[in-house]
DNA sequence: AATGAATGAGGTTTCATTCAT
DNA sequence: TATGAATGAAACCTCATTCAT
């Protein structure tokens, strides 16, 4: 048997082929679902781009939804992953007689999200901006709740407050965590570069801090 | 029907009828539109909820694509316009030796801004958010294109510097552009009261502002 | 209005030809049906038999089991009633002081199944035969069932006794009214003319009467 | 393995393992038939059943007709053989001056039949009420034909008299021929037991006998 | 000016069959 | 001899658009 290497190798490169196709599938559609979004996307067009008849697709992935998911679902297990931890380090560091300035905090947390956001841009962009009609449509307000309960944190120390005030603070840290998320998606689709990005959510984050400590001491 | 007026002033009539029907498509295309995008958006639903049938569209406007530029466009001249003054506005205060603070002058952009909002809600978030399959998808990077033009002119008074520290501040520039832009779409997605809107961008811009100053004294 | 005769006639006319192509769509469906079942019955093909296009069929009916529905519900539902009413009609005659032959019982509902089937005769065979597939999959069991627990009735006079002589009975009266049914299903599928079809349909009750007494006196 | 054997004996050992699969498939393509009927069953997972793969049963057989016909053929023939033997036999009887009673004519077809059902129970199930699609599809009518055929003989001793009363007795004969293999296929579907199923078709048998000599004693 | 039935191209998906390896 | 990836035609269904009335 081991004479037979043309079948080993034979073996091997059909393995390599089959991975070469299910990951041009997967380029491929990465490609549509970023320029159509997941509803308008064809799978028509994805297997001519990867240069497939339609149905072969479906030798590799169950269906429209299922292709989506093998895409998405790695990158949005590793964003909610990070979120949270970086929800529970902010919530330990708050109980404890930390007086980190949230400024640091939010300097923190920058790496990790850059981190994230280099290695799966558009993956990112697709699950935030174009899952309309899949399974992952609700996930972009839930991430925003989510970054939003730890900006409420910076801006409302003592909790449960429920007056008027506290209703606008509320809505204040739901728009400023909406439109952070969105700021880092701006900056990863206008850039590849990887020392460029660092220091434009550098940035992003300094004139986010800056303006909310500006304004905490209003 | 009495007198046989539409014999009489058949014309005028006919023309009053003719935009009675039109103006209820444009109302529940609208609609339509915003509930689904232009691509996902029926003209069978159009039609049904405007009270006429399906062919009749076709003879108040040329086909989909005609439709969402009539709803649209308008909006999106508009708001080009307005970027436009208040870019005039800047250079002109800008060549003048005027001092004013970038902080005061961002503060009179926003009510134009919350102005244009106020009145075309619904239309500019179609156009900046679902209009994706239309020959308007492309049109929320020229806008942003266009706002980071505006705002390059705060952080670069001195124009065309071509050397490493201006290349940073046009990618700077672009970058708060945008955040800015989406920060506007965020705010008017989730809110429908004028002056909860008001206080968010107010505040929006607050930050921007001051984290901006805090860095242009950096 | 009066006048415009041409008008009332279009719309008479319209409607008339809507119900013909309905009508058509119906009877090439009925007649695929017929041919292959449900399940390996083509839209494609029922379309093309009515001389419409395949979209078309579906200005009419939902879905290929609305379509199927459309044409074996009422049949269904006409079936099931008679056989309830036969059912509810003999265990009033058995528990009055009746001594009606059962010979006598069966020629009674003779005329009931015959009525049906010469109205429905394809419907009754698609639903019984070629169902398969749609939710009308498991009625023929029902229907046997029904029939079998009016034939016990026949052979089992007092109720409830489970010995093993009983299985056997249950086991049998299961058996003929399959048996029973499919020969009207038979009969039906191989004439046209009303009174040939009487006429089998009691010869074929003579016969199971007269079986079923002379097994009745072993 | 040993000894090189496949190379030595490598003709009848292929033969051998050909063998082997082409069983499998074979029992497999039964049990998929079976489940499904001839349209819906799989290739895929027949071939999966079979352990091989999809490509292979196109070694053993031309298509998926030609895999049906090669399982239902055989005992398809054999039907017809039985019918035909059971046909001859009865014409000897009647040209002898033999006095049979037809029950005990019936009686003695009734070993034969139940023998091939407990034989090809499967095949036969699958050749008379699963083959739509196929080839074999109109055979159910075919083998009808026959049974009637026979029966004819039963009903009518003198031959090939034209006039009405004739003609009726032909469709009484085809009527019950039908019912009859009917009556059998519904056993056969319900019961594994060959015990059982030998009682019900004596019973259905018995009862026929009895209901037809009736008729002819009136 | 209006109707709404009809078209035809497109959507996702399945599957018997073929063919390079 | 066997593999299993690939094909291509067909399945059901949707919908923007056209056209006879």
């Amino acid at each position: 048997m081991k004479l037979k290497l043309s079948k080993v190798n034979g073996c091997s490169l059909m393995q390599y082929l089959k991975d070469d196709v299910k990951n041009s599938i997967l380029q491929s559609a990465l490609s549509e679902f970023m320029r159509h979004g997941y509803s308008n996307a064809s799978m028509r067009q994805i297997a001519k781009s990867a240069g497939i008849t339609t149905g072969n697709i479906y030798r590799y992935f169950k269906n429209k939804e299922d292709l989506f998911q093998e895409l998405i679902q790695p990158v949005y297990e590793k964003f909610v992953q990070y979120l949270m931890e970086i929800k529970d380090d902010f919530d330990d560091s708050c109980s404890a007689i930390d007086t980190t300035n949230p400024l640091d905090y939010l300097r923190k947390v920058e790496s990790t999200i850059v981190e994230l956001f280099k290695e799966s841009n558009v993956e990112l962009r697709i699950l935030l901006n174009l899952s309309s009609g899949s399974s992952y449509e609700p996930v972009k307000q839930e991430l925003i709740q989510l970054a939003a309960h730890i900006l409420k944190k910076v801006f409302i120390p003592g909790e449960d407050q429920q007056d008027q005030a506290m209703i606008e603070e509320r809505n204040l840290a739901h728009m400023l965590a909406g439109t952070l998320i969105e700021g880092v998606c701006i900056i990863l689709r206008d850039h590849e570069d990887g020392e460029t990005v660092r220091q434009l959510v550098d940035e992003l984050l300094r004139v986010y801090s800056a303006g909310i400590i500006s304004r905490l001491n209003k």
